[in-house]
DNA sequence: GATGAATGAGTCTTCATTCAT
DNA sequence: TATGAATGAAGACTCATTCAT
């Protein structure tokens, strides 16, 4: 709950390593969930996971670390699937694109909402784990090199405020949705009405 | 931090007492933005606010009540501003109407940037905290009303989603733009995205 | 919780005052019995007699006192009865006696049992209340003079020690059965072993 | 002191934990007579058993659970010694088993006067407390087995009334004597004037 | 006398982290 | 590497008691 200077850590590079560390992050995801953040004990996780609290302090050097590994590993996921989403689209037109940012934001986020749920609204965001959970910058680079390549004549913040402005919604209309309305993230409702919101937008806006 | 079953605090009545609870808010505040939550102590702020720490838990039966009453605070301070631009914007036409949420929501954001920051980065949203810092779904239910006289014809489903749309994007852009650029805020570069954004959109939907 | 050296407190003389140490003696019983010893607090006993904790502080000077004040008053009631039947008792014989000792012992616990248990079971035996609670050295002083009344020839230390043993085991026997066994209290099943059991020995230990 | 729900703690398992929760025990007892119950406080316990507070909670989940343990060891040895004896006095008379049990109530608190004097003036019979201090029910089951074999036709509710009498006489004079009288202890007079009463009333009984 | 807001020393208890085995 | 017993700084919270009004 503090932030002391951590002894670095080894990487694990044996495969049981990696297997035990894989077992502990499992384990921190499922102490968050059923306990949250603040409830969350380093020796629960190491219990949880059937290593002894020794082990874990093994691999992470403190409590920080271990929830920032199971949050950048669980932002590298939805990363990883807005990355594919894009290269899909590489070529089509700006609606087109548009609705694969949608369908890859929604996606990620269903995978596992509980633990959004907790890493949004609980994990604090300070030191590292907010770098950790800091997806929106790398989704905004993305977002405005596609931006870019289908105008290039806009200048350079012009294309950042606009993947600002489409990231932050995109991000803000399926957390609410995962939070709060479940039922509209799951008939489509939520999606449909994000690209009648976007479209018009972002169609404008490449024109200029 | 979990679920207590405290004590019944008194209700300040006299002048005294009163000045009493409104310095720990204050001081709770200050330390809240200085230290963050997690190094928020209850002895600090009683400390900070020159109060003994038995006055603090007088009135306050924990740590979380305390915030929870602070975020309450600020909650309705926000909720106070929407009002009162919501009132003058009555009969207006729509995009005067949406140019209004909007500008309510900047400025309600601007008034204490680094306090609203910490309430939403670090402080856990469970339990009474939760409830404390829901100030989206009491937007929603003034965007749906606003709306609602804009086209009585609406159904209501359709009415709840255009507010949950709206009141959802303006705050994650705030949001975003207090969070990380600021100047984009105070050039109004976010409020007009934020018009140029909605208006097409609310126009559209209103007319249907 | 501690033992302080107390201010001394003004006795109260006018009716008024009279009034309100009764009432924040009653009150005191029933938090007592209500809460147990420990959680029995000075605020506590104020509010339930509907007086400030100031004037509470004002006839009592500290927690000790307070219940010691209430145990004394029980104990007081108890010797009273116990005294009045040994006036009764006068000129008869050991066995009825020994049958008034019984009976004053059991209807002075019948009085108030539930208070009798929380003193008996949750007051710290400790400083003022070890005195205000020590009902036996008094009883047995009683009872010494009723048996050398029937034999002066017994020797001083002999009748001490019968008067212990006579007084231990009826109090033993009252309060296991007030505690423990109500029911074998109220049927009279009690009194009537007790009986059985210390005539004989009183009967020889007289003729001696 | 009252009731919460504590984390349960794990059982000492390797003989190193052993010899610690051994070693907190008897700094229970020490601080225990030093200063009292109410005085005493777990980091006291702690310190005096040269082991970190944690250490402390590691085995302990509060201080009731702490001075629960203790006195169920105190029980425990009690219970030990009366078994022990009345293996001894299995077959013999009833005047003799009678003079078991009453030696082997005496002997019990001869052990540990000075910590049985705290149990019985200062712990509040409260929770775990009271079972962990009910040493009277599993001595009565004793002795009424032990009764019931020297005359077996005497109706079960007979036998438990009788049994609790022997032992509700036994165990007060005991503590008088601990208590108060400890030169009459010493010197035997008490033991001998518990023959003299319970001698008639048992062997009467029996024969009934 | 009465009031009740204020006090703060003192406790219990947690949990991240270390280190002897 | 693994274990888990031990550590202890740190913090939440209570309640007997005081004293300004």
């Amino acid at each position: 709950m503090s932030a002391k200077a951590p002894t670095p850590r080894k990487r694990p590079v044996q495969s049981r390593s990696k297997q035990t560390v894989a077992t502990i992050l499992q384990a921190t995801a499922q102490v968050l969930v059923q306990r949250g953040y603040d409830r969350t004990t380093t020796n629960a996780v190491a219990e949880r996971a059937g290593v002894s609290i020794g082990s874990l302090y093994e691999y992470f050097p403190n409590k920080e670390a271990l929830v920032a590994a199971l949050a950048e590993a669980h932002v590298a996921d939805l990363i990883e699937r807005v990355d594919s989403l894009l290269i899909q689209a590489e070529g089509q037109d700006p609606p087109t694109l548009l609705s694969s940012l949608i369908q890859a934001g929604m996606d990620a986020h269903r995978a596992d909402p509980a633990l959004h749920k907790v890493l949004v609204e609980q994990v604090p965001r300070i030191g590292a784990l907010a770098d950790a959970m800091d997806v929106s910058t790398a989704l905004q680079q993305r977002i405005a090199v596609a931006l870019s390549r289908r105008n290039p004549a806009l200048p350079d913040e012009r294309i950042r405020l606009l993947a600002l402005v489409i990231e932050t919604c995109i991000e803000a209309l399926t957390h609410r949705a995962v939070l709060d309305e479940p039922e509209w993230l799951a008939s489509g409702h939520v999606e449909r009405e994000a690209q009648m919101l976007l479209e018009p937008y972002v169609v404008r806006a490449l024109k200029c």
